[in-house]
DNA sequence: AGGCAATTGACAATATGTTGTCGAGTGAGC
DNA sequence: GCTCACTCGACAACATATTGTCAATTGCCT
């Protein structure tokens, strides 16, 4: 198997875990009133160490400000997080989780803890750890490739 | 670094990556009228080696039918691909490739194979093959636990 | 034959994420 | 101070994918 044909067998296989992944996500933090996607900005907001805003929170998660915002949005509407003044900048509000926030994000994290332990059974730390290192080359490699000369190929 | 820290960080890199290949493949294909996830519905239907359902491919690609059927009805439209009879069921039409469809795809072949071959240089294959062999590891044990006593844990 | 469970395509509702665009706010350079 | 490029939140349009539901079809079991 050439390096061409390895290389898409394992981004075929990143597609399909990163479907397998949220399912379960969503259904682990289902009745906390949050999902994959939701979990994932308070865990943002959460381990930032300092407050952060929407676009900060985006660039934190790699995904886009707007796709944060429409999330933010939402988590304020349920009561996971308020938007709090920022004094750096007038327009671009602080997101902080509320207590309920909080709460919910040391639920899920609790059982996201006690399930990976149980998938990861008969992993090697060292070899899950090989595995983001080379997902995070690629990675790099893919966004470098991007913004060379890759368009006008 | 526990077992569960390394897991958490594969799984985040897992989203960035997700997302970041799915941008690298629609920029890849755009001027064939193809997205990421058209591009892998042609895929599955031309690599198949024999003719599928709907409901094959979405199997073969780890989707729901549901997507795939979008898909599928917008590629029909747009000519890439066409329903063909099922003689072994008179609801389940066979999806197979038109000729413009085979030409995308294999333009989109032959792109890709280059952009891989770029974005894994100083990957070993080795590399990439033993990381597909734990990413799917981890997704089989990710789906056992969910068809067992997870959900009422 | 007759019934029944599983599979299938269709349709709807919803969640997630992207691109594109806009005006407001910020800060650096002049 | 002024300007100009950049960042930010907002809004809209669209692509992707899920869940839930339904009726049609199929094949198995009796």
């Amino acid at each position: 198997m050439s390096r061409v044909e390895a290389a898409t067998a394992l981004i075929l296989e990143v597609f399909r875990l990163n479907g397998a992944l949220l399912a379960a996500g969503d259904a682990l933090t289902r009745d906390l009133g949050l999902t994959s996607a939701r979990w994932q900005v308070l865990g943002a907001v959460a381990l930032a160490g300092r407050p952060l805003t929407i676009a900060g929170a985006a660039r934190a998660m790699g995904l886009t400000r707007q796709a944060v915002r429409r999330l933010v949005t939402e988590l304020a509407g349920d009561g996971f997080v308020a938007l709090a003044p920022n004094p750096d900048h007038r327009r671009a509000a602080l997101v902080v989780l509320t207590e309920a926030g909080r709460h919910a994000y040391a639920a899920a994290q609790e059982r996201q803890a006690a399930w990976a332990a149980r998938v990861t059974e008969g992993c090697e730390s060292d070899s899950l750890r090989d595995a983001t290192t080379l997902l995070r080359r690629l990675r790099a490699a893919l966004e470098r490739d991007e913004e060379s000369g890759a368009a006008e190929a």
